[in-house]
DNA sequence: GCTTGACCTTGCCCCGGGGGCAAGGTTCCA
DNA sequence: TGGAACCTTGCCCCCGGGGCAAGGTCAAGC
């Protein structure tokens, strides 16, 4: 009679834990759930004990518990078992927060620039568009952006607080103006002189009215410079001829 | 000069978006990112264009989206990209919800037979701990619960019902209690008659006040009554000893 | 009895999303 | 000039099963 008591065939087990019978073998295989005794003809034959065996097991499988860990927590003390329950659980809140930023982000995915760059770079791109500086500009200068802080984060992120000072300065504006409308013109046009010499005046007046320049890393300078300058042939001729009298 | 646009390596491009190495070179195989130019030495060389891509990328797969389908968003209008952020958004969503059920669930794993049995059957078990059931013997009726909810849920959904009704009688739990009482008794005991009478007496009441007894499906009632049988030879013996005299 | 469909068994290969390691070439910095 | 830190390709491995094959078994209906 004491056949009785195991009845369940995989399936009904499964089922009832919602597990699948492939996972269950599976668990058998790695030794979370004890193999049953078999019917008459090789078909196994499940009992209560298991299936609250199986609903342990799937309660930690459905939290992320990888099946090795599960393992040794069934095995384990109740004080170790406790002390896991805490932690799983700890990493589980943690998964939520990961997934509510992971909602807060692909939000953004179709939107703006606030995905690419910092919060900083984005801001001092929303001020140069408020300042009436082109898309296509704010574009390159975006990029410039991703670019200087993927090879150097904390120069990067060094230069961008001068440049958020900078904005607030009008005379920075119109020279940045200048140069949005000069992103265009033939590199010999006669007003690129004009241009280049607005630049020289206002690197001049920042350098006695703030000694603390941007921390000029020569490398980086240069290689946003090249940058700039393959965008425009324009940019590419100012920084010559600013260059050219000093 | 154009060269200077792509000036990032494989690894300062893949810290960038909080990826790795491999997992930027896996998108490239995947054909999610464009391979970049190379340099002299063969080395990779990313671009802007690149970290925007890849910054999209992670956060999709962040998102918990499949590579293959990162793919055709990646490829696809933009009407369909947004149609597709929304069920993405809705997906993460549900996955915070399940987050939360499995946080309830493993909250439960250390406490009591909530996690193993349906509500209803929790509520009953409880019912008879409280009325003064020693709790071995709440166990072996909690798992011949299991068995009967793992074999046939719909049935012991009836069941259950009704027993839950029974429960509220205090003939049947004083019943109860005998049984609870015998379970170790030798199967010759002479005081196993009165339990049986009485059990005669409650049934045949029953059956004139309540016309609709438990839905009597003999395999499952034959079954279940073989599995106490098992657990108590003084309860199969009143089995035997209450049909002797119809 | 006989078929039909649902179930069960083992065994094998497959997937995604990379990780790890080997074996070699390159570049940077002191 | 030498070692650390990069880079390259290639190969095998991991988990947690899914899918399929090739067979054995069981219950219901005719």
């Amino acid at each position: 009679m004491t056949g009785a008591r195991h009845l369940l065939t995989i399936s009904q087990l499964a089922g009832y834990a919602g597990a699948t019978i492939k996972a269950v073998r599976v668990y058998h295989e790695r030794g979370l759930l004890p193999e049953p005794p078999r019917d008459s003809s090789g078909y196994r034959r499940y009992g209560a004990e298991h299936a609250i065996q199986l609903m342990k097991i799937r309660t930690l499988v459905v939290a992320g518990v990888p099946l090795a860990r599960i393992k040794e927590l069934l095995a384990a003390g109740p004080e170790r078992f406790a002390a896991a329950i805490v932690e799983i659980d700890r990493s589980l809140s943690k998964r939520a927060d990961e997934i509510d930023l992971a909602r807060r982000r692909i939000a953004q995915l179709h939107g703006g620039d606030r995905l690419f760059v910092s919060a900083e770079v984005a801001g001092y791109l929303d001020r140069l568009r408020e300042a009436g500086i082109s898309e296509r500009t704010v574009l390159l200068e975006r990029d410039l952006w991703i670019l200087l802080q993927s090879a150097a984060p904390e120069q990067a992120a060094a230069w961008i607080a001068d440049k958020l000072e900078a904005v607030t300065d009008p005379a920075f504006l119109a020279l940045y103006l200048d140069y949005d409308a000069a992103v265009d013109w033939p590199p010999d046009d006669p007003r690129l002189t004009t241009v280049a010499e607005r630049t020289r005046r206002w690197y001049a007046e920042r350098a006695t009215s703030a000694e603390d320049g941007p921390p000029a890393d020569p490398v980086i300078f240069r290689l946003a410079a090249a940058a700039a300058g393959a965008s425009s042939p324009a940019w590419a001729r100012i920084a010559e001829l600013a260059k050219q009298v000093p």
